[in-house]
DNA sequence: CGAGTTTCGGTACTCAGTCCATAATGAGTC
DNA sequence: GACTCATTATGGACTGAGTACCGAAACTCG
């Protein structure tokens, strides 16, 4: 209630990412160069010892300034992220109709590891020793996560014909979501190497969906 | 690596549970009273309006005596939870041997929830309208849920003959994991006519398993 | 040129978490 | 009992994130 998830999907950045009314001041240069000044901080200091002063004092702006872009410091370390996250309604109203549930979900986490950038990969993760982030990193992730759940476990309802609220209904989505992160996770930290997201993502997520099919793909008990 | 996590188990506090080496000045009652108070003034207030500072005076005890028990704030809304966490080694070593590692994984998974005692339920679920910390308690979760995860995938590993990295492995005990939690969340939920825990961290559990026993029970590809 | 709207910037504040130094209280040893 | 050692309690001071408030820029529209 205090601080952020006040919209509810997992896109915690403060302002929107496109000009909001028409009219005012216009926004200066400062939230790109906020990013870069941060990740340059963040590798010459590590994350701990970089302070949002710092920050918004080497991007020439002042310190409110960067809360008018970020609502966290820790939202920093998670750039493209949020911004593929941000398009998921736009991925689940995308899943084709006719679809049994368990595959609908197999569809919209590939849809999302599609369209996620090839070389987003978050400085938590690639640059880990030098920032040295990894708590805050994990802290900061669980937001985000269940943010997705919440928002496949709506769409899985939907497409089963199930409550919102039901217990496999959310068991199924919470699972496809942690085997999402873990595919994604492992391929981020895979080297230059590396293949497409959307496979990683299958290996991990393919077995959670074929696991739940037999439950979810049946119809629903009528009562319960 | 500035603030918890140290251990690398889940649990977060501060201080064992049992008394540590002899000698030393006892401690006083205080770790129980601190948690009577907490618990009172964030049932007043909510847990947001509540400062550490004041708990520490309703206990009866300095602030710093706070951080003696406890290594955060939100340490407080995980507490039988984390006592039953730290258990996980000993459940892990209780699994019997001949397992296929998918039955394994849920044998250990049930394992924890039957040791829950069944009052178990962290403040912020069960008076969450009153306390009101649902994303503190969010945001202090996932630390525990990767803790879990990963002391699961080095069980899994060693059971299924695979590398403690491998990528199979990890999303597996993430999606086991994730499952577990949401069960336990719906069950936490319900009201007293709740049943078993463990039933309903079957139901979740159950399908994950299932999902992963074809790739993990087979015999791992010998390379890579 | 106003009027409204948005961003920018500064000051001041709250509070969690850390650090450090110092007492208090016991156990074990001689 | 006196002395040492280990552990806990406590108080003071500090850092830094996040919030609130206010006034000043900067731009659009009428």
């Amino acid at each position: 209630m205090t601080k952020s998830s006040a919209g509810g999907t997992a896109a915690t950045t403060a302002s929107p990412a496109v000009r909001s009314g028409r009219g005012g001041r216009p926004r200066a240069s400062s939230r790109r160069t906020l990013e870069d000044a941060a990740g340059e901080l963040f590798l010459e200091q590590g994350y701990a010892r970089t302070t949002i002063d710092q920050i918004a004092q080497r991007a020439g702006v002042g310190r409110n300034t960067f809360f008018n872009y970020f609502a966290t410091k820790s939202d920093l370390l998670w750039l493209d992220v949020d911004d593929t996250l941000r398009a998921l309604p736009e991925v689940l109203a995308t899943v084709p109709a006719g679809l049994a549930p368990s595959a609908a979900l197999r569809e919209a986490l590939l849809g999302l590891a599609v369209r996620h950038p090839h070389r987003g990969i978050p400085l938590a993760l690639s640059q880990r020793e030098a920032i040295g982030a990894e708590a805050e990193f994990r802290a900061s992730g669980l937001e985000r996560f269940l943010g997705v759940a919440a928002e496949l476990g709506t769409f899985l309802a939907a497409r089963s014909g199930r409550a919102p609220g039901d217990p496999l209904v959310r068991a199924a989505s919470s699972a496809a979501v942690a085997a999402l992160v873990s595919g994604a996770a492992d391929w981020a930290l895979t080297g230059v190497e590396r293949g497409a997201l959307a496979d990683a993502v299958r290996d991990a997520v393919d077995p959670v969906c074929r696991g739940y099919a037999l439950a979810l793909d049946a119809a629903p008990a009528a009562t319960r």
